[in-house]
Parts: C-alpha cells; structure tokens; sequence
RNA sequence: GCCGGAGUGGCGGAAUUGGCAGACGCAUCAGACUCAAAAUCUGACGAGAAAUUGCUCUCGUGAGGGUUCAACUCCCUCCUCCGGCACCA
C-alpha cells in the first residue's frame, strides 16, 4: 500500500507554518546553531542541486533543534544579476516582475519539500532595504581607502554599441547578433581586496573544518610568491624598468631581459629603432595570438635594439620583446636566465641566445662551460662575483640587502590575486552610490539619500550604453555635499558583492545599520554552511573579505564568518552539469508529485554522501519509497497493540537483542550525522535496523508486546530529520500532540551497545580459518582454550609449531605456525 | 607543468583506529500469492574450483613492489579519471 502523501505532507507544512516551527528568536539560556545553505539565484524553478543541498541543511537543522539547540536557518534570494536582464530584453517585461514572480514560485517548490526555514528572516537583495545597506558598505569602503577607479577593459559589441559580461560573451561573439567583441578601456570601480591577501592566505589555518580541497584552491587562487623586484637601468637612455623574480640568486646568469607587449616603455624603447616597423607588427600578431590561441605555447620574440645593464655585474644585456611576458603578473618584465628556467631556456635556443650557468647542486663537482639542460632547483652559486659559494638561500638573502642599501629595490612578496573589479555596466545590480560633481569631485552618495534605486520606466533594448544611462532622472541629480547639479555613476556592483554578507543580515535585520553587533554576537558565525563546491573560490573569498573589513571597520570582532565548510558535490547528468542551456534539467517537482517530498528527501541523501558528486540516477527512488511504505504498513497492522502504550522490560531475554540493534542504531545515527554528515550511511543504519525490527516483530509482539510502542517512536525520532512529515503523521497517531522537531534526540543506552556473544576470527598464517563465537570481552586464556579445541584450527596446527600468537580482544586471535 | 581528490560486484555505495571486504539500496534471477500481470512477500546474487545434501578451498578493492601475525586502509613506483591553477617570472 502506498501512504497518502499529498495530504500528510500539505498537512504538515500548514502545521510548521501555523505554529512557527522554525523561527528562531534570540535565547540567551540556549546555545544556537545558524545552520546555512547558499542561498539561490531566482532563476524560475527549483533544480536537483538545491533539493540535495537544502535537504542537507534541513535534517541538520531539525536534528540541532531535536538536541537543544536553538537553530537559525534562514533563506533568501540572490535576485540581481543579468538572467533577469536577458529574460527582461527578450520578453519586453521587467526584471524586477520576472524576479519576484520567479521568487514566489521557488518559494512555493521549497515549501512542498517542507524545509523547515523562518520565512520572517527572508531576504532578496533586490529590495531596497538591502540596496541600502548595500550601497552603504561601498561608501564605508571608499571611506576607508578600499575602493578605488582604475581604467580596464571591458568586452564590447560594436553592433549593439554595448557592454558585454564575461557570460554574454559566446566564443568571442556578441550572444545576441553574433557580431564580433572587442575590447573597451573603462574607468571602474575596483575593491582593494590585495590588502587582505596576506591575512586571508594566514588564516587559512583556523579553518580546521573547512575541505582541504577548497583551502587548497583558495591558496591557489591567492597566489603568494617570494621574490624580489630589481631596477635595471636600460643603457644609453634614462628609462629603469623594474623586474620580478623569485629567484634573485640567479641573477648573474641572466643573458637577456624581456618584457611584454604591453608595457607601459614599449613605446620609448622601439621609438628609434630602425625595425620599427616590423616590431609593431610583432606586437599586433601577439596580440591577435592571445585571443584566438588559447594554449599557443610556441614562444615568440623580437630583439627592441636596447639594452638593459644588469644592476649586479653591469653587463649589457638585450632587451626583448616576447610573448609570454604578462602585463598582469608580476612587472610585466624579467631578467631571463636560461640556464636555471625551462622558458627562458627554450627561447634562448630559439633565438641563440647565450646561456650561462650560475647555480649549480653540488660545489664539489665541476661543470662544462656548455649548458644543456635547465637546473631549475636551488644550489650554490658559481660565476657570481662576491656572491659565489653561497647557497641559494643566503644569495637572496645578501643581494636583497644590496638592492635595499642602494636602493635599487628589494625583496618582495607578490600575489596572483588581484583586486576586484565590481563595476557592471549593467541594469539589475545595486547601483554604485557615487555621485560626479563638477565642483566636487567623487563624492559617495549620504547615508540618508540611500537607497538609489533603479528606475523602473527603462527600455530594455540594447541600443548603446547601459540601459542606467540612458535615464535622465537617474543620471541628473543633486551632489550631496554642494547641492548643486551633478551625475550619477550609471555601473552597478557586481553581484558578488550583494551576497558576501547575506549571511550577516539574516541574523539581524536592524532597521539603521546593516546590522546589530549585538545579535551579531548570538547568531553569527555560521555554524555549518553548505553549499556548491563550485562557489570555492570565489564567493567564499569575498565572504571571508568581508568579514576582516566589518571586523575592522569596528562593527564585529568576527575575523571568519564560517568556521565550518560542507562542500557538496555536483549532481550531474550525463556527466555535466544540469543545466538550462544544455537542456539537460531533472525537475524535482515530477519526482515530488510522484513519491512525496519525504521520499524524495531520503532519496538524495541515500545515493551519496555529501561531499561527493552525484550522477543523476532515477533509479533507487522506488527503493527508499518502499523503505517508508513498509514502515508505514508495519504500523498500521500493528495499530492495536501501538496505541496500548504498556510497560516493557528492556532486559528480557528474548528481546534483548532488538534493544542492543536499537542502541546501536541510535548511536551510528547521530554519530554519522553529527561527526561526518555520511547522511547515507546513517540512512542505511535506519533501513538495516527496520529489517531485523520486521524479522522479529512477532516474537518481539508475543514477548514484550509494549516494547514495539517504544521501538517506534525511537524509530520516528531517528527518521524524522529525513523524513519529517511521514514521521510527525505517525507520531501523532501514536497520540502525541507535540512535534517531532520539539522531542528529544534518543540517547543511547551505554549498557545496550555491545552484544553478549561476538564472534572471534581465528587466523592462522594470515587466513581466516575458523570463528569462534566467544561471551564479550572474554579472556585470551580461554580464547586460546576453545581455540585449540576447533577441529577446524586443528587441522591447520597439526604437526607444526606455533612460533607466535597475537590476542585482540573480542575481535581476533591470530597464530603464526610452522 | 604545479596543487588537490578519487579508482571496491552489473550499478549507487559501505567497511569510522591496520583486524570477518562488498553493509544498505538498485538491477537481475528463482519461488510464493494471482486466471494473469502489477504490487507485495521469501530466497539467491564478486570470480573460479570441488562436491552426494550441509560442513570446503583458491583468487579478489586500478597495476607492480614493500612493511606487518594481519593492508581497501600505511610506505614506494606507476597507470587512469575528476577538479582547481597555469607561458605566474
């Protein structure tokens, strides 16, 4: 029979809701827990990664509250960003109306799953409450000397006369007239995140129970490397160009000098120079390269006719242009050195460049004025004037202390990560707050001018420009500090930014501050977030940005917003990720129509744990919807005795062993969800105690009929974080008013854990050759006894000698013969 | 190239501290119920060998080696796959 679940699960979500299940209300005599999922972007339905990751969060939210806890879980909507813009220009509506109708139906499809979250915290960063606070942190920010304008590029359509994100970008063309993108120099607002790169690679090491994985990839992403920056003067002109290297020690092997395409003296250094020509040529071949050859590993150069003067020797040494010097990192200049670098080497062949060894692994032996190989370790130095003998360790250290003395730079400790563009040109985003006024200058929008919202009346169709600035009532307004005429700035923020501090505002929508320190102080940090590992990088950087700078504008002493990290695999299908574009989306609501939200729930759990990615497999959901009917048929044949509610003795002979299973299951329950989150192994725990519980259910019924009452509602407590609304049904049909959420979390009975009897593995030369089966914790003594007597073992020792004999306690006894 | 992670039956996965490999579920097969099917229930289910039924043995956790009484688990070498970063100076 298959239990109606429309109407228990429809039953239970009204009953949640009427009674407030799940808000949560500061406590001060309760310890919280603020469990936390990513929250999602409105795109219009629920998809499969959001059912594994909220049905996550909610059996460890309903088991927190189960153990005492006063548990915050809250939700919310990251609703700005360019979807709603694409659905806006192709649907000739508004994004604000896509959005909200969008919320309101994802709202509806987290409902009927029955995700226990305080709706009352509920947040969409789209609301202008939010645009304040928003807006507010970016002039806090600009305040405090962390935003700052830089010119950079930006992609363009020269068709549509527009901006292009990143996304909007389909191998290298326009996604909407297929016209070819170019590139645009903008003035842009920037978040000097580099000064925290330091502080949030360091603190790295309290996030004991973050993944390695994702810690590794954040150190990737930051990119700290050690060096040093040296000036070398170019001969015969007054120009110093500055280097990068991580290998200073190597620096009197450097034979030629390069620097990329992009470099601000290109120019100056190729001025006179009789190629001119032909470099320039050089440079737009480059740089048409870079576009087109992702991988284009062949290196490139040509000789600028200049000269560097190396500041350690005074060797003259040619400068080159080449292709694989990046503006980005670094300089955008190096001393080469080919003896001691794979590339330098390779382009120094191609270009019969001279080669000269200066470090070498062992000073003992001596080494052939010919190199042909690259050393790229560390040794000592030889052919290095004064600094020769010296390990490579000491050189750096004794040349970082000349370049320093003599001003000539110094050691240096550079990043990968840089800092981070937050201009969009783009419509539905928070609108930056700055204001250009003519007598002025960049003035951040006042505090009680806040929110700027973005206008409604806007024309969607791309024409030119972004659709903000073709607003005249947005542009034209009034500086705040002069009052006369000004303009304002027509770039919104990048979405990233609305939501690296979410986290914070659901714990306390205060009505003047973005939020309360005191509330702060109870709720925050996160005690489990969970999420996407997709978001490692990134969002998950700017979140741990966020909380230094709040720390260190005063407003909280938290340095790590979220000391525990859960990081759930991707659920694939095919081998890809689900997604709309590739049309390869599975609707949860088919599934939850067909089985029931519950069945669904303990479907996703069961199929992997957490952490792991999930390909897409319909097939095992009959399995854990059978687990549950027959549950359901067991209790409901059994009605009559359940509802007797007798006395019952847990010591009985004949029953014991169902107690000692229950115990156990109580104890792998919590311990796989509390210590390892292996939520489908407890689930498993759960099915495999059922199947004895079924097997023995008559002699359990005929001996200790008031037991089975008892063994249910253990049963219902351990399964109701899964599974809560079958759980709650029958838990009130065994007469209970209460809610299941509201009980307390079984314990499990120390003296009920172990068996009575376990089996010993005897094992004779490394085999198992028999079992015995032995009372608990028997003595080695008479393990041996009952050993020697097995026919089985005999057969194994007859005529040979036992050389050795190793006793694990109620595990094995092992024996080594000959 | 560098940095992570993984590799176990037909499939998803389990084995938490080095101690019974394959829990739990799916699929499959057989049986019961049924006129029949579905549903449900019962049983079998890593590979191979032997056997009269039960009691049996050998091999087996990507490959090869090592440590150990004992290895999916620890060490070394290698292969494959996945993820991140990448002409990073």
């Amino acid at each position: 029979m298959q239990y109606n679940f429309k109407d228990i699960e429809k039953k239970w979500q009204n009953i949640w809701e009427e009674r407030k299940t799940f808000k949560a209300e500061i406590d001060r005599k309760k310890k919280k827990f603020y469990c936390l999922e990513m929250f999602p972007y409105p795109s219009g339905r629920i998809h499969m990664g959001h059912v594994r990751n909220y049905s996550i969060g909610d059996v460890i939210t309903r088991f927190k509250m189960m153990n005492g806890y006063n548990v915050i879980h809250p939700m919310g909507w990251d609703s700005l960003g360019l979807p709603a813009e694409n659905a806006a220009i192709k649907n000739k509506s508004n994004p604000k109306d896509w959005t909200s109708n969008n919320i309101k139906f994802m709202k509806s499809q987290l409902k009927k799953m029955g995700f226990g979250y305080d709706w009352d915290r509920e947040i969409a960063t789209c609301m202008p409450e939010y645009l304040k606070w928003n807006q507010y942190i970016f002039t806090k920010m600009y305040e405090k000397g962390l935003v700052y304008r830089k010119k950079s590029e930006v992609n363009w359509c020269p068709s549509c006369k527009t901006v292009l994100a990143n996304e909007q970008v389909i191998n290298g063309r326009c996604w909407r007239c297929e016209s070819e993108v170019g590139l645009r120099d903008l003035d842009q607002w920037f978040l000097k995140i580099t000064d925290y790169a330091d502080e949030l690679l360091n603190s790295h090491k309290e996030l004991e129970k973050w993944p390695q994985k994702v810690i590794a990839m954040q150190k990737n992403w930051i990119g700290k490397s050690e060096g040093a920056e040296v000036e070398f003067k170019v001969y015969g002109t007054d120009l110093k160009i500055n280097i990068f290297t991580t290998r200073l020690d190597t620096i009197f092997g450097s034979t030629f000098f390069a620097i990329s395409i992009k470099h601000p003296f290109v120019k100056e250094l190729i001025e006179d120079s009789p190629q001119k020509d032909k470099i320039k040529e050089f440079i737009k071949e480059v740089d048409r390269d870079s576009k087109t050859d992702l991988d284009g590993n062949e290196k490139k150069g040509i000789f600028t006719g200049k000269y560097a003067i190396n500041t350690f020797n005074g060797e003259k040494i040619p400068i080159w242009l080449a292709n694989f010097i990046l503006m980005e990192y670094g300089t955008g200049a190096i001393m080469s050195v080919p003896a001691h670098d794979e590339r330098d080497f390779e382009f120094a062949k191609k270009y019969n460049i001279p080669i000269k060894r200066v470090i070498v692994e062992d000073k003992s032996k001596s080494y052939s004025e010919d190199v042909d190989d690259v050393f790229t370790g560390k040794g000592y130095l030889i052919n290095s004037g004064s600094y020769s003998n010296l390990s490579s360790e000491e050189a750096i250290r004794k040349m970082g202390g000349f370049l320093r003395e003599n001003n000539l730079g110094d050691l240096k400790t550079i990043f990968r990560l840089r800092d981070w563009g937050v201009s969009r040109q783009r419509y539905w985003g928070t609108p930056i707050p700055m204001v250009y006024c003519d007598k002025c200058g960049i003035v951040p929008e006042f505090l009680e001018n806040l929110p700027v919202e973005l206008p409604l009346d806007i024309d969607f169709t791309p024409k030119g420009g972004s659709p903000l600035e073709k607003s005249k009532e947005f542009i034209n307004t009034k500086c705040p500090k002069c009052g006369g005429p000004a303009k304002r700035e027509t770039d919104t923020m990048d979405t990233f930014f609305d939501s690296s501090w979410y986290f914070f505002r659901y714990a306390s929508l205060s009505h003047n501050k973005p939020f309360d320190n005191d509330e702060i102080k109870y709720w925050m940090p996160v005690d489990l977030y969970i999420g996407g590992v997709e978001h490692a990088i990134l969002h998950l950087i700017y979140s741990r940005f966020f909380a230094k700078v709040f720390r260190d504008f005063g407003w909280t002493d938290l340095s790590e917003p979220f000391p525990h990290l859960l990081t759930q695999g991707m659920v694939t299908l095919e081998g890809s990720a689900m997604s709309k574009s590739k049309g390869n989306i599975v609707d949860p609501d088919e599934l939850i129509n067909k089985y029931g939200a519950d069945t669904v729930r303990l479907f996703i759990l069961f199929a992997s744990p957490p952490e792991k990615g999930l390909e897409w497999n319909e097939k095992g959901v009959e399995g854990v919807n059978r687990f549950l009917n027959r549950i359901w048929n067991l209790f409901h044949d059994n009605m009559n005795i359940l509802i007797e509610n007798k006395k019952f003795d847990m010591e009985k002979e004949e029953t014991k062993p169902i107690f000692i299973k229950l115990n156990q299951t109580i104890k792998k329950v919590t311990e796989d969800i509390e210590v390892r989150f292996h939520l489908n192994t407890a689930i498993a725990a759960l099915m495999e105690f059922f199947n004895d519980f079924s097997v023995s259910f008559n002699k359990i019924n005929s001996n200790n009929p008031g037991a089975v009452r008892y063994i249910f509602e253990v049963l219902l407590k351990l399964l109701g974080p899964y599974a809560p609304h079958f759980c709650n049904e029958l838990w009130g049909k065994l007469g209970y008013n209460s809610i299941l959420e509201h009980e307390k979390w079984p314990d499990f009975n120390p003296e009920f854990i172990f068996e009575e009897k376990v089996n010993i593995m005897v094992q004779i030369n490394g085999k198992i050759r028999d079992k015995i089966r032995v009372n608990i914790n028997e003595e080695e003594l008479r393990v041996k006894e009952m050993a020697f007597m097995s026919e089985r073992v005999k057969k194994y020792i007859q005529e040979k000698q036992v050389i050795k004999m190793i006793f694990i306690k109620n595990k094995m006894l092992s024996m080594v013969v000959k």
